[in-house]
RNA sequence: GCGCCUGUAGCUCAGUCUGGAUAGAGCGUUGGUCUCCGGAACCAAAGGUCGGAGGUUCGAAUCCUCUCAGGCGCGCCA
């Protein structure tokens, strides 16, 4: 409703400003400072004025005739130096949110027709998921929502990097440093006892520590790599499993965050179906990147960055000779003939767009309890019958800051072969690291050097074993959470308390990752995230709890509310200011929904939602606090208010199922 | 050296894209609400030369230039 109510007010203006002016401005619509002074805030005509000359509040006045005559404008006034202030007709209003939930409308600028790819996640399967990780998975799964929330087709991806030489780390660990069989590591993963995926956090940190202590060992690692490349050896068959199990409690843990996938493409597909022989030979023909034969670079199959990062000479330069083929170029194929990681994303990238002219086989890898199938690639075709994967007309990459230089060459090789368009809807969601406080270090007793105490935070290591492990995190909140309910729930039964402590924890969490704007470095603090009070999930889930106890208690008290008591007349009588004016600012705002969505999507922000959800629960529980809804005598205010309770109760519910937020039956 | 990001209240952060009315939250502090639709709540107070200096503008936390401080990138690693 607001959306459509703005759009319309919009449109409005602008055909003012080409009909009276023969201007076309972009038409900012604010909301006032306070809600007496209206519900839309127009500062057009202070800028209108000066572009053609005359008094902002005169042009002010004129806009003000004009929009008067929109039906749902109930007044406008000309306020301050040229503001013009709208006030929409409330009843009207109201009634047409009371209706349906917005659906996404044409001109919805977040939409294209044909389907989005997002993918994240993507943890190398070679140890336990940590904070940064959810980070990750928490900001790709809410995309995903908000996507799906306008309508639009949308496939999660999960790509699994099974050759690399995270795996092959692992591998090394367990063949070299603990001497075990492809045997004896099967053996440990289908021990019960054993929680593989931290058993591997560990090995991964000692191989480092192996590394060093000879640094002959490295040569492991390249050799190990080659053979898992290769396959058919010891410890191809290592990393196999390995990989696979590992990838098994990632997404054990992502599900307990909510967190589902479409697909699983793997490494090990692109490198066998030869993505990456299609990819070279395109990128060759087109001439996107050229064979080096001197410079340092000497023998690689390099591409130039056309714009990269390099700034243009200016009048004086300064003479510190530009060393032959070096700024601005990449190295695509190494002299030995082997591809870089680049390389391969771009390959990776090329198929997700259709363009590359090959695809994967696919099999089924698992069924989620909703009935989402998880597909997986593979090399050759079986019997079943996967959906259409790929060919997405828009790519969102979700991928920490650190990789914006590696995002752009991939961009950069788009382009270099022709795909202008796919190129700029290649997105990189990027954002900032998880890192820990010194707080948390000393919470954990970890040791930190004397320069590491004098930083801000600690980034976290996955090799130094350096982390929180997010299991680790989920169990503490849950039995955090788990405490609150035992002391309110007494009487109720332990699933019962073990299902709302767990409700509640991922509320926690989710709003806690979710909170931060992507350019925040969040230097976690156990206290903070453990917190469930304030700006909080919880804070959020217990509004939701309270409105729903309402017609609780109003049912177990035999009453029923009836919908069609609110007519237009009890609308228009209760809205109505100065009185109404309270109902009319929550309403106002729980329609807001859909707008906040859009802002989100167009600017990959998932904490605009997060931060409104908590300034709709934040204004429900003071509408909570200060009126009595079940013990109003006056029947139709009580109908009024009840309906009021719902359209929140549905807003919100809406918005924290956008964070992948769960509302608890109790609290 | 080059590029990107950040700097707003004691602490943690919104607000910067698209300049607009008295710069907002949460936590913490202090004081209040309390037999209720369950207080994981509500209200109030104190607390800010928006890192600094110029500039553009009727108007700048927001745009431009310079500068200081911190972070992250810039590999024939992934």
């Amino acid at each position: 409703m607001f959306l459509a109510t703005q759009a319309k007010i919009q449109q409005a203006v602008r055909e003012f400003a080409h009909e009276r002016y023969n201007l076309e401005p972009n038409v900012i619509v604010n909301q006032p400072p306070r809600p007496a002074m209206g519900d839309m805030a127009l500062p057009l005509a202070m800028e209108l004025g000066r572009r053609v000359g005359k008094p902002p509040r005169q042009v002010a006045e004129e806009l003000a005739a004009e929009l008067r005559n929109i039906a749902g404008v109930a007044k406008v006034e000309v306020a301050g130096p040229g503001y013009v202030n709208v006030y929409l007709n409330r009843a009207d209003y109201a009634a047409g949110l009371s209706v349906q939930r917005e659906q996404a409308t044409a001109e919805s600028a977040s939409k294209p027709s044909g389907k989005i790819i997002v993918e994240h996640t993507n943890i190398n399967p070679n140890k336990a998921a940590h904070i940064g990780h959810l980070r990750n998975a928490a900001l790709g799964d809410t995309l995903v929502r908000l996507l799906r929330s306008r309508g639009n087709s949308v496939e999660v991806q999960n790509y699994i990097d099974n050759t690399g030489v995270q795996v092959a780390d692992v591998v090394v660990g367990f063949l070299y440093l603990e001497k075990k069989s492809a045997a004896d590591v099967a053996a440990l993963i289908s021990n019960p006892s054993v929680r593989f995926d931290y058993y591997c956090w560990d090995l991964y940190a000692s191989v480092s520590h192996f590394y060093e202590e000879d640094s002959t060992r490295v040569e492991l690692r390249g050799r190990t790599l080659q053979e898992i490349e290769h396959g058919g050896n010891e410890a191809s068959r290592v990393a196999e499993t390995v990989a696979m199990a590992i990838v098994r409690y990632h997404l054990a843990t992502m599900f307990r965050l909510n967190v589902e996938y479409d697909l699983l493409p793997r490494e090990s597909e692109i490198l066998h179906l030869k993505f990456w022989d299609q990819a070279f030979q395109l990128l060759r023909e087109r001439g996107a990147i050229y064979f080096e034969t001197e410079g340092k670079n000497k023998g690689c199959w390099v591409m130039r960055q056309e714009e990269g990062n390099r700034e243009v000479e200016t009048g004086i330069t300064t003479e510190t000779e530009p060393q032959a083929g070096a700024e601005d170029t990449k190295v695509i194929v190494r002299s030995n003939g082997t591809v870089t990681y680049v390389g391969k994303d771009i390959a990776y990238q090329l198929w997700k767009f259709g363009l590359l002219g090959k695809d994967f086989w696919y099999r089924p890898f698992q069924s989620y309890p909703d009935g989402r199938v998880l597909w997986v690639s593979a090399t050759e075709p079986d019997s079943s019958t996967p959906p259409t994967f790929g060919r997405g007309e828009k790519v969102y990459n979700v991928i920490d800051v650190r990789q914006s230089y590696l995002q752009n060459i991939v961009a950069a090789g788009l382009r270099a072969l022709g795909y202008e368009e796919q190129a700029v809807r290649s997105i990189h969601f990027s954002y900032e690291m998880v890192a820990l406080s010194p707080r948390c270090c000393a919470d954990m007793g970890i040791e930190l050097s004397p320069e590491d105490r004098k930083r801000p935070y600690v980034e976290v290591s996955g090799r130094r074993g350096l982390g929180v492990k997010a299991d680790d995190l989920v169990d503490r909140l849950i039995q955090e959470a788990l405490r609150e309910v035992q002391a309110r729930h007494t009487e109720e039964s332990p699933e019962f308390r073990q299902r709302i402590a767990r409700q509640i924890a991922i509320g926690a969490l989710r709003y806690f990752l979710l909170k931060y704007t992507c350019n925040a470095v969040i230097a976690f603090d156990f206290k903070e995230a453990l917190n469930f009070e304030g700006e909080t999930g919880p804070y959020v889930q217990y509004a939701v709890v309270r409105a729903r106890n309402i017609f609780r208690k109003l049912e177990a008290e035999g009453g029923r509310f009836d919908a069609a008591l609110v007519t237009p007349a009890v609308l228009d009588r209760f809205l109505a200011a100065p009185d109404g004016d309270p109902y009319w600012e929550l309403l106002f705002l729980a329609s807001k929904l859909e707008a906040v969505t859009e802002q989100a999507i167009i600017t990959t922000e998932p904490a605009a939602v997060a931060k409104y959800a908590f300034q709709l629960a934040q204004s429900f529980n003071n509408f909570y606090h200060r009126f009595r809804i079940l013990t109003e005598q006056d029947e139709s205010r009580k109908a009024f208010l009840l309906w009021l309770v719902e359209i929140v109760d549905r807003q919100l519910t809406a918005t924290l199922d956008l964070l992948g937020i769960e509302v608890p039956e109790a609290m």
